[in-house]
DNA sequence: ACAGTTTCCCGTAAATGC
DNA sequence: TGCATTTACGGGAAACTG
């Protein structure tokens, strides 16, 4: 007889992108009596979805089955890895289930693999039956910060172990416990989350207003519209910039250097008393995975200017570090030596103090040669007042709940690992 | 029975990577009668090579037959094009060949597609068969600039359609003929190929000494051992600048204006009586795909001193386009005002009259911001003389010789392109 | 240990589908 | 036509394999 197992406990949902290789372990957590038999577990992807519940079907092109295997004498638990497994999409699917839920975007769809044996004791036949949490299944890198956002939304406002069908509805999420997860974001992979000032300037983003703990962010708002007037999403913005921290910004961020989200306005405020090259660091809001410095010049006249950069890109970043870009950056007139701006960190560091260690880039010394490097520039033209910008404050959260290990009757799902990001949980 | 076909007239061999698709076409130029069946082309790669003479197998991943169709009414013409044609290699594979040919590269080893096609006329059977010139498979692009080699030594130096032993014993070429290749592979796909004085140095870099015509050339000198005191051979060094070229010096490449193959020690005697500021352009003899300036500076007690800066590779070149980069550069010391040192194109020609037309980049206009540039620099500290060298001088070749276009009795082999170099002959 | 070779897969660009 | 999604594959790096 049929006999379903007690789901696992929520975990991650994770991502798999097609024709990539990833990684599912499943354990049997019953010790089962002395056994001369193999104990053969079958994976399978959306074994029994509902028809038209997805609009895109795929199957593991690799192989499916594999006999479990004692994991660890002292226990004598039953375990199986599943490597190399790999998903392709089936072709020729029925287009009648695409018209189905047009409304969801690949991304918001969720599938789930499912492990299935059967082993018999004493003529007694016994099905063993469990399944993974819910997985975002893609085709393209690129789709990644979708698939995050996803996995993100569905952690943070659902304890269901498998409700595919949660995108159709979702929930909304409190701006207590959103907030908690940003900062998570950045907490995870470095050593500095998201402090009250910025989370501050993110809600105010997020809603136009002054977040409260108690404010609610769509879905939508959150991770499928454009912020107004800009040609991404809230979630596309800010995982730009993770990932641009991640690859190029890890020092600087890990020391606390970069304020990073703050308002136009606010730069303005915290700049205008202090002294003249005081600058401080501050993400693009206009571009995708820019960083830009302002500083702040007092002329004789008492008047207050602040500049900007152009922000910096990965691109850019590619061919100096940062810290080298704040240590060697040039303003350019016409016939004026070239001055470096940059002389306090905010409020008040000099800049070498704050980034000397952090300065990699130094003439190489291919002997017969001349070294050859960058030097960041801008050349000074007219330069214009400045424009537009988002002020206003609000609160932060608190961390724990993400973290539960179950241990479960049957079969404990444990692992889905493939190489990429998963450093992001 | 079966019909050989004539061999069609050695054609381009080419080059294949496995996992990418590739297209190739058949065609039989005898008019058949009219015909109410279907004739179908199969393909196959290696499809009776001896056992052992090659390392390596591969096999047709896709659908490997498909019917010929009328290629052109007028003339009544079958063909068929196989596209999306993909390779594989096959596992599990002999070891006993590997041992058997261990001597040569997998860029040296020689594969061979083969099509066969079977009519019945009048009760008569007739087996129909050709096969394509010697190919190169390969699995990562890395490995193309040694397939090219292969490709131009056999193009170079056999007639034999289908030798797939050639590099187990390849012959040697002249110089004649080898100067006359490597010119073609500048001018295959730009304005310039090489000059009597670049191919000059080349020869002496290859030969160790002053080529003459007749100066002989080992495909070993070529394209296996390292050039003395350097980890890569000849072609690869060639190889890396042909590259350079395509991808970020095309235009300058175009006017003429990189002497690129040039000895430190000519390069002194050009400069030496020139006025300080005049510079040259040329390759990095020590770095794969570098291109340096070289300026000469006369002091006021008449010394003259020779400068180059480090060379600027790809990941430079990336950043900030050559043209531009030799407009902006400075050369910074301290406490003095920085200069850029190159005023004349040798050997007389005003930099900007020069590059003018060439230059690209300019000062981004976002609109609040200062723009961002790169200034390229070099630290002066304290420069020293100059090292090594290798002068001489010898002659250049003839064009012709390359373009066969066959017509033939049974199929004609008319084409194998994949996307990837398809430009190179 | 190691060099030659292949595999892996991101990230950009192009192609495809709706 | 435009947007969403997938495919293609170069290129760097890791893994493999004698």
């Amino acid at each position: 007889e049929k006999q379903p197992c007690m789901p696992a406990q929520p975990q991650r949902p994770l991502i798999i992108k097609t024709g990539v290789q990833f990684t599912t372990k499943v354990r049997l957590l019953v010790k089962l009596p002395e056994v001369d038999y193999q104990l053969k577990v079958k994976t399978t992807l959306d074994k029994d979805l509902p028809p038209g519940r997805v609009s895109r079907q795929f199957f593991i092109l690799t192989s499916n089955t594999k006999v479990m295997d004692i994991e660890d004498y002292s226990n004598g638990c039953l375990s199986v890895t599943f490597r190399h497994l790999q998903l392709k999409e089936k072709k020729n699917s029925n287009s009648s289930a695409k018209g189905n839920e047009g409304l969801l975007s690949v991304t918001e769809e969720l599938h789930s693999l499912s492990f299935e044996a059967c082993f018999t004791v004493q003529g007694l036949s016994i099905d063993l039956e469990t399944c993974s949490l819910p997985l975002v299944v893609i085709s393209n890198v690129c789709q990644l910060p979708g698939g995050w956002a996803s996995v993100m939304w569905y952690n943070l406002l659902t304890d269901e172990p498998r409700n595919l069908a949660f995108f159709c509805n979702p929930p909304r999420a409190t701006w207590s416990q959103l907030s908690e997860v940003l900062s998570w974001q950045f907490s995870s992979f470095s050593d500095q989350g998201l402090k009250q000032e910025q989370l501050l300037m993110l809600g105010e983003k997020l809603l136009g207003h002054a977040p409260s703990s108690e404010s609610l962010v769509s879905w939508s708002r959150f991770s499928k519209e454009n912020i107004p007037g800009k040609p991404f999403t809230f979630w596309m913005w800010l995982d730009s910039i993770l990932d641009l921290i991640k690859k190029h910004l890890l020092t600087v961020w890990n020391e606390n250097y970069i304020m990073g989200f703050v308002s136009k306005e606010m730069e303005r405020l915290l700049l205008k008393d202090r002294e003249s090259g005081t600058f401080l660091l501050r993400f693009s809001e206009s571009h995708l995975g820019g960083i830009t410095f302002t500083w702040v010049e007092h002329s004789c006249n008492g008047e207050v200017k602040f500049n900007s950069v152009e922000p910096y890109t990965k691109i850019r970043l590619n061919a100096l570090p940062f810290a080298d870009i704040i240590r060697h950056y040039k303003v350019i007139s016409e016939g004026v030596v070239p001055e470096n701006p940059l002389k306090f960190l905010y409020p008040d560091i000099p800049k070498d103090e704050a980034f000397g260690r952090l300065y990699i880039s130094q003439p190489s010394k291919v002997h017969p040669y001349l070294s050859s490097s960058w030097m960041p520039i801008s050349m000074r033209s007219c330069p214009s007042s400045t424009p537009l910008s988002c002020p206003s404050p609000d609160p932060p959260m608190t961390p724990g709940e993400f973290d539960m290990i179950s241990e479960q009757l049957c079969f404990d799902l444990d692992t889905i690992t493939n190489t990429f990001r998963m450093t992001r949980w």
